[in-house]
RNA sequence: GGCCCCUUCGUCUAGUGGUUUAGGACAUCGCCCUUUCACGGCGGCAACACGGGUUCGAAUCCCGUAGGGGUCACCA
């Protein structure tokens, strides 16, 4: 059975780089009939906070990446992770070292020099030091290499000497995330470890805390990082650092997932898939290699493609829910919404439309030449007289233009601005018929 | 700097030795449609980083070079 995890750390939001990497994990056992784990990696206690697991939490529950087991903190296992590393210092895998921090920093300064790993003193010189505080390292082997066969990334091989002998249990005995994150995935039975490519150095040091303890070893997939539109690593300057915000900006769910899904994943059409109910077939072969680039451009064209696909009764509903509308506004936009969906990228802009939908509406065009005064009381007596049906309407107002030997366009952007107050609405006798006759007088009339 | 990874239009990608004058999408530009804004339709611009090999033949295989990224914490 496959088990993956995604392994947030609560010192910052889940920002899309987390989303993708979960994303994947849930595609990945989904698509295997495995499970979809959530380990919050809490190991580092000043930094990590209540409010980022809220985030994290929510931010997942929104892209509907729901674990299928409850989550497990990081900072319940401490004392197994202490257990593991006594143990791997009993059998003389791992040593105590009583290096100071100025000690340390200055070997640093040299072994940067050579481009060699830093050795400590206390690996072979086994001691017990009274009142002085330690380390526990982990002992790496000097020789040989050590082999990944990443599901990403490929074969790759590397010499055992660039390893360093790095800490696991910190002076204070609390568990790094280098040992708490391998002990817990043992103890998470997890069988395929999907990450971000900023991991792959990590994997070759704690292979071999695995090997020591005689414990499988999972197969990796390292997948690379996202790059913000510069090229660079994304932060917090390439904006919206918090998944949630994509929401708020009015970013569908389902088109964000498809998004970070062919970030640097092959799928050859322009469907959008749906990533809830196991249909789509994830495949780890299928994920490129290099880095890409966030495209918001292509995200926001995705969004609105999207939007004109959905039911409208759906955004409908979605819309009756989010705003609190009276029926006068509910009627007109059951009527426009199919013209109106065809203008937005996000369902949100729909709330510029309110106002001229609504009887509230009253227009301040006081600008008009005489000219279009004139035109403007013609119509007013088309539509006091006019049988009120969307035909009729448009025939007597096309026969008062050629009368006047006027062009449509002459008449169209007049009404539009007296009427909705903008430049820019569905076709302007769809909108006549639906405001009715009585609002688009007394519209017309303000002028 | 050491180690590791990457490199096809501006961006995401198709392409796994001949079917390729390198295809699609977004962006951009032009035209058409048109009562506005969109949609839509048609078309244009635009890429195999560079240099060597291997081969009858290379975007595709090999080797260099350059560029980019990652990592080198008692952070995760």
């Amino acid at each position: 059975m496959i088990r993956t995890r995604f392994a947030p750390s609560p010192t910052g939001k889940l920002h899309i780089g987390g989303a993708r990497t979960a994303l994947f994990n849930y595609l990945f056992a989904k698509s295997n009939g495995g499970k979809f784990l959530l380990r919050i990696e809490d190991t580092d206690i000043k930094r990590s906070s209540k409010e980022n697991i809220d985030v994290i939490l929510n931010g997942l529950n929104w892209l509907k990446l729901i674990p299928s087991e409850k989550e497990k903190y990081q900072s319940n296992e401490t004392q197994q992770h202490i257990d593991i590393a006594y143990k791997l210092l009993k059998n003389g895998f791992a040593y105590k070292c009583y290096l100071s921090t100025e000690e340390l920093n200055e070997m640093r300064n040299q072994s940067r020099k050579k481009g060699e790993v830093i050795k400590s003193p206390y690996r072979d010189n086994l001691v017990n030091i009274k009142n002085k505080d330690f380390v526990i390292r982990l002992k790496m082997p000097l020789k040989g290499q050590t082999t990944i066969n990443d599901k990403v990334q490929g074969k790759v091989i590397i010499d055992n000497s660039i390893l360093d002998d790095m800490v696991l249990l910190r002076k204070d005995n609390s568990p790094t995330y280098m040992l708490a994150s391998v002990v817990d995935d043992y103890n998470m039975e997890i069988t395929n470890i999907i990450r971000g490519d900023d991991h792959f150095n990590n994997a070759f040091r704690q292979i071999q805390i695995i090997k020591y303890m005689n414990w499988p070893i999972p197969t990796y997939a390292h997948i690379p990082l996202i790059h913000g539109e510069d090229g660079t690593k994304l932060s917090k300057r390439h904006g919206a650092e918090n998944v949630m915000d994509y929401k708020k900006d009015g970013y569908e769910v389902e088109v964000l997932k498809n998004y970070l899904l062919r970030l640097g994943y092959s799928v050859n059409d322009d469907k959008i898939y749906d990533l809830e109910n196991n249909t789509f077939n994830f495949k780890l072969d299928k994920i490129n290699k290099s880095p890409s680039r966030f495209d918001l451009k292509k995200l926001s064209n995705m969004n609105a493609l999207y939007l004109r696909t959905q039911p409208l009764n759906n955004l409908l509903n979605r819309i009756k829910t989010k705003f609190n509308l009276n029926e006068e506004i509910l009627d007109r936009l059951d009527f426009l919404l199919p013209d109106l969906i065809q203008r937005y990228t996000y369902l949100n802009e729909i709330e510029n439309d309110f106002l001229w939908l609504s009887n509230d509406f009253t227009n301040n065009v006081s600008d008009l030449n005489q000219e279009n005064l004139n035109l403007v009381f013609e119509v007013l007596s088309i539509l006091k007289s006019t049988e009120w049906n969307l035909i009729e309407l448009k025939e007597n107002i096309e026969k008062c233009l050629v009368e006047n030997n006027l062009k449509m366009k002459d008449l169209g952007p007049i009404l539009r601005i007296v009427l909705t107050g903008k430049t820019n609405t569905p076709d302007i006798f769809k909108v006549i018929f639906i405001i009715g006759r009585n609002e688009c007088i007394k519209r017309l009339t303000k002028v």
